[in-house]
RNA sequence: GGCUGAAUGGCAGAAUGGCUAUGCAGCGGAUUGCAAAUCCGUGGACCUCGGUUCGACUCCGGGUUCAGCCUCCA
């Protein structure tokens, strides 16, 4: 039985589906200006592994994951001008630039991505209703805005009040609004700007107007599941349920979930801070793979560190994984019983750990445990060894890592410079010949010379192999 | 200032009112020409002060420290 963490009740709940068989996930995506960085990566891995799951347990066709691009907003706006570029060639560039990097950590494609620009009908047709409803009002300045006090529950997500959120304020308050804490609905558009025509003159959405729009649009007025990282708690998600229950009167979303910040030297990491790492970047230095289980080492709400010691430590423990499957992938990949599997002690930690709120820390522990009885299986047992790894295999998968072949994996591929595979392997022929004539100091230094290239040699009864530091 | 959430062994990171997390690193042993990998074994922790309890790292309260939000942010 899955029970999920909910911000919303800031309690653990049972998770019910409004429809029973089927859930409904929304999660909000990037703001399409730039590369996206480690922050991006961890809700895009996050929720991929949270959907992964949740179509094991409903099926794959009855989960439908929504994860929106916002391509348009000021920073787009304002990167355009900057480059020189079209608001268009630019969110379009960095979109295929999601897409890539999401790729590479093997995060599957949500089954809708919607853009902010192609539900402008939507966008303006739920302001309408918000104003129609008194919910909302035109400033001076043109400018919508969405009335606060007038929306009697809000901050119920972020739980704070109105006169704790103003005591706070720090920012400059727009003198064309009512309230300071009123937010923006629809901007009018200055000279040169991208603008849509509506009934209150030529403008653009405010951001949080645009994910209640897509969100229903996508999954209807009222669904399950809704995602995000932390940041977006307060205000977006907050405003979200403002719009959104403002227009039907009834209940939006009925489970929260948001995932918690990846730090550098205990700060959020973060543009305006400075201290991102791009995926792309990282990527030069790490697998895919030790980034993927690097986030999926602790739980998806608490803070992760980001540091090349962390991520040195994922690729070790990745390391030690493979290398249990090394030898045995070829064996039993299909032969499988998974009738035995369901049953199987492993299988049935593996998803109590998944049902207590995608405890994937506990998750990965079980797939050491397994990886152990493998090793011992493999001297032992070749035939239960075949039927473990397949399970091993299809476990793992559900975190979306041991994907790749233990082989090729551990070698990695050659960096610049480096030695490339068939230099290695005369390298081994050479020390083989040398081990047979038992002249071991020549061995040695074969094995220095490739150790110098960051080529570790294990000698095994089947021959020697060879794996990347 | 207000609000929210954290504090676990050398590091990373879970669970749990009484019983082994797990990984990396360490130590001892097996194995190996020597290593590596693997296996077997092993040391080491629960921020602080009170309270509840037969018993608390785990529940409650105070304190300290840290992070986040109250602006754009995943």
């Amino acid at each position: 039985m899955l029970h999920i963490q909910n911000t919303l009740s800031g309690k653990k709940e049972l998770f019910t589906p409004i429809h029973p068989g089927k859930v409904n996930m929304y999660v909000c995506g990037m703001t399409v200006y730039d590369y996206c960085h480690i922050g991006h990566a961890r809700v895009l891995v996050v929720f991929d592994v949270i959907t992964r799951y949740l179509r094991k347990i409903y099926g794959a066709d009855n989960v439908t994951y929504v994860r929106n691009i916002t391509d348009i907003d000021d920073k787009i706006i304002a990167r355009a001008i900057e480059n020189g570029e079209d608001i268009n060639t630019l969110t379009n560039r960095f979109i295929a630039a999601m897409h890539e990097d999401a790729d590479a950590l093997g995060v599957k494609c949500p089954d809708i991505e919607p853009r902010a620009t192609e539900h402008m009908d939507e966008i303006l047709q739920m302001i309408q209703i918000l104003i129609d409803k008194g919910l909302a009002y035109q400033g001076d300045n043109g400018d919508v805005y969405y009335q606060v006090s007038k929306f009697s529950t809000y901050g119920q997500l972020a739980k704070r009040n109105l006169d704790d959120l103003q005591s706070g304020s720090r920012v400059e308050v727009e003198q064309s609004k009512r309230d300071p804490m009123d937010f923006v609905l629809w901007k009018m558009a200055k000279e040169g700007e991208p603008s849509w025509d509506s009934n209150w003159g030529k403008g653009r959405p405010g951001w949080h107007i645009e994910c209640s729009a897509m969100s229903t649009n996508c999954l209807g007025d009222h669904f399950d599941i809704h995602g995000g990282g932390l940041d977006l708690k307060f205000p977006h998600h907050e405003n979200e349920i403002a719009q959104s229950e403002g227009c039907t009167g009834h209940k939006f979303v009925n489970y929260w979930i948001h995932n918690g910040f990846v730090r550098v030297d205990d700060e959020k990491m973060s543009k305006s801070l400075g201290n991102f790492f791009i995926i792309r970047e990282v990527l030069q230095s790490y697998a895919p793979e030790v980034i993927r289980y690097f986030i999926l080492s602790s739980h998806y709400m608490s803070p992760l560190n980001y540091s090349d010691e962390n991520l040195d430590k994922a690729k070790a423990s990745l390391t030690t994984l493979y290398q249990a499957l090394l030898d045995i992938d070829s064996v039993d990949e299909n032969a499988d019983d998974s009738a035995l599997d369901e049953q199987s002690d492993y299988t049935k930690r593996f998803e109590q750990a998944m049902d207590d709120d995608f405890n994937t820390p506990m998750a990965i522990a079980v797939l050491f445990d397994m990886s152990h009885e493998l090793n011992r299986l493999k001297s032992t047992d070749v035939q239960q060894a075949g039927v473990l790894a397949a399970q091993l295999k299809r476990l793992a998968e559900l975190l979306g890592l041991l994907e790749n072949n233990a082989q090729q994996f551990l070698q990695g591929s050659c960096s610049e410079g480096g030695l490339a595979d068939d230099e290695i392997n005369a390298l081994i022929e050479q020390r083989a010949t040398a081990k047979q004539e038992k002249n071991w100091s020549e061995c040695d230094r074969i094995r220095d010379v490739l150790d110098a290239e960051d080529i570790l040699l294990e000698d095994t009864a089947e021959g020697t192999r060879w794996r990347r530091k």
